[in-house]
RNA sequence: GCGAUCGUAGCUCAGUUGGUUAGAGCGCCGGUUUGUGGUACCGGAGGUCGUGGGUUCGAACCCCAUCGAUCGCCCCA
């Protein structure tokens, strides 16, 4: 019988990679809770509009990497690629709008149709955080400075940038577009293929080209802060003034655009060296646009989302997934003893003390294995031969015990003596 | 969608002018030794060399295809 292969691109975690993982879900879980944002789960799939009308028709998650099938019924279904569509869709279908300004946290799985590589998955995880129905810079400073908290309590924040931008309003961002346009126009014969493809498509993205024979045009190319209106340009501005308050290093990044059409305003990413390619770590900007796409009236918003798999793979780097340590460890070597060694771990773990038990294999592979995952407590009852262990009984009488054993000298003296 | 490298035991890998029963370390199982114990020694199990074709008297090794992994392009978290 043939085992099936586990599904490209998806992964299975476990033991310090898992535990990093659920590390940066428990600290961000914890300063979430410190900026006060509410917990909201959605489904993991929605309607494919809810995606093809937010994110644009032409932006590579939607026209190559949704996970796209139609049910039974014959709907048009979509496993999400990322979080804001839904949240968006649940914030109108649900009637959150009472609760505007809303600050939602969410995390789970997104899917997306790509060539995986290091950092990047099929199946990959986020951390998410959105404000809804706030038009005002504070909500974008607020995010980022939760950000920034979320970093320095990993414990990844050095080696990490904040790279800040703006787009401008609706208007500047568009003329922004066409001035670029005609500027690479111009060059087209002397672009890279991508980059003339990126022409039709996506021609903020010709910026951040990483093709050398694309260089020598960006330098040249119109800049977003001639194109800001005053109003753009003062929401900026009190972004930027505000990160400066609460101590927010960050840099300026002209070329930095997201690749979604509905961003507006502020744009960011947090950037490592450290991940080879896919430097971003957490990422996000301000989406006034989109609710209206999804129907509904005209909502300012921002947010940001976070690859958990990035983020365990910095803190995995700095060590911060270090396995609990066990406390208590029994390694019964006779059967008659289980039960005795069961009632202890028991009564144990219920005062919140971590207990192993080893009751299989021989004897002496019980006491190895114990060994090796508790360098500091260890606890043999010895039978060999018909006799209880010695070693313990001169431990007890001794005074040897360390302050664990200590505490349980009473359990450990009846044991031994029983 | 494009490119590069790779795929031998549970894990990390060795194994070419193509040549008889494919190896090591770790891990696992068994045993001996060791009386504060993650030690040392002995023994054992475990592989249709990713899969399918082809070349050859003969393929882990050469060729093609396919699946997968890794890294990069693209894209993004």
């Amino acid at each position: 019988m043939e085992t099936p292969q586990a599904i490209r691109g998806t992964q299975d975690i476990f033991g310090a990679e898992a535990e990093a993982f659920a590390r940066v879900v428990e600290i961000f879980e914890r300063v979430r809770r410190l900026y006060r944002f509410r917990r909201a789960e959605m489904p993991v799939f929605e309607k494919t509009a809810v995606f093809s009308r937010s994110l644009g028709e032409t932006t590579d998650v939607v026209s190559k990497e949704m996970y796209s099938f139609a049910d039974r019924g014959g709907e048009s279904l979509t496993l999400r690629p990322e979080f804001t569509a839904g949240i968006a869709r649940a914030y109108l279908t649900n009637g959150w709008q009472q609760h505007a300004p809303l600050k939602l946290a969410t995390h789970g799985p997104l899917f997306r149709y790509e060539r995986p590589q290091k950092g990047r998955y099929r199946q990959f995880h986020q951390i998410d955080a959105e404000i809804i129905g706030a038009a005002e810079p504070q909500a974008d400073v607020e995010l980022l400075v939760m950000a920034d908290q979320l970093l320095q309590e990993l414990g990844i924040a050095d080696g990490v940038t904040l790279q800040l931008n703006t787009l401008g309003d609706a208007p500047s961002r568009e003329a922004w577009r066409l001035a670029l346009i005609a500027y690479f126009q111009d060059h087209r014969a002397s672009l890279s293929e991508d980059s003339r493809d990126r022409l039709e498509r996506n021609p903020l993205r010709i910026l951040d080209s990483k093709d050398p024979r694309d260089r020598p045009f960006t330098a040249g190319a119109p800049k977003i802060d001639d194109f800001l209106s005053g109003e753009a340009q003062d929401f900026f501005g009190k972004v930027c003034a505000g990160l400066n308050a609460a101590g927010v290093k960050w840099t300026r990044a002209p070329a930095l655009v997201r690749g979604l059409d509905y961003y507006r305003h502020t744009a960011f990413e947090f950037v490592t060296d450290r991940l080879g390619a896919q430097g971003t770590v957490l990422g996000g900007g301000r989406y006034d646009g989109l609710i209206e796409t999804l129907g509904g009236p005209h909502t300012p918003a921002v947010g940001w989302a976070a690859g958990i798999e990035r983020l365990a793979m910095l803190v995995g780097e700095a060590g911060g997934a270090i396995e609990e340590p066990v406390d208590v460890v029994v390694a019964v070597e006779d059967d008659a003893l289980l039960h005795l060694a069961i009632e202890a771990a028991s009564a144990w773990r219920r005062e919140g003390i971590s207990v192993e038990l080893f009751a299989s294999g021989s004897p002496r592979k019980r006491y190895d294995k114990a060994a090796k995952i508790s360098s500091h407590v260890l606890i043999g009852l010895s039978y060999r031969d018909g006799k209880p262990a010695q070693r313990w009984k001169s431990a007890l009488s001794s005074n040897e015990l360390n302050p664990i054993q200590e505490t349980f000298r009473g359990v450990l003296h009846d044991w031994i003596l029983r």
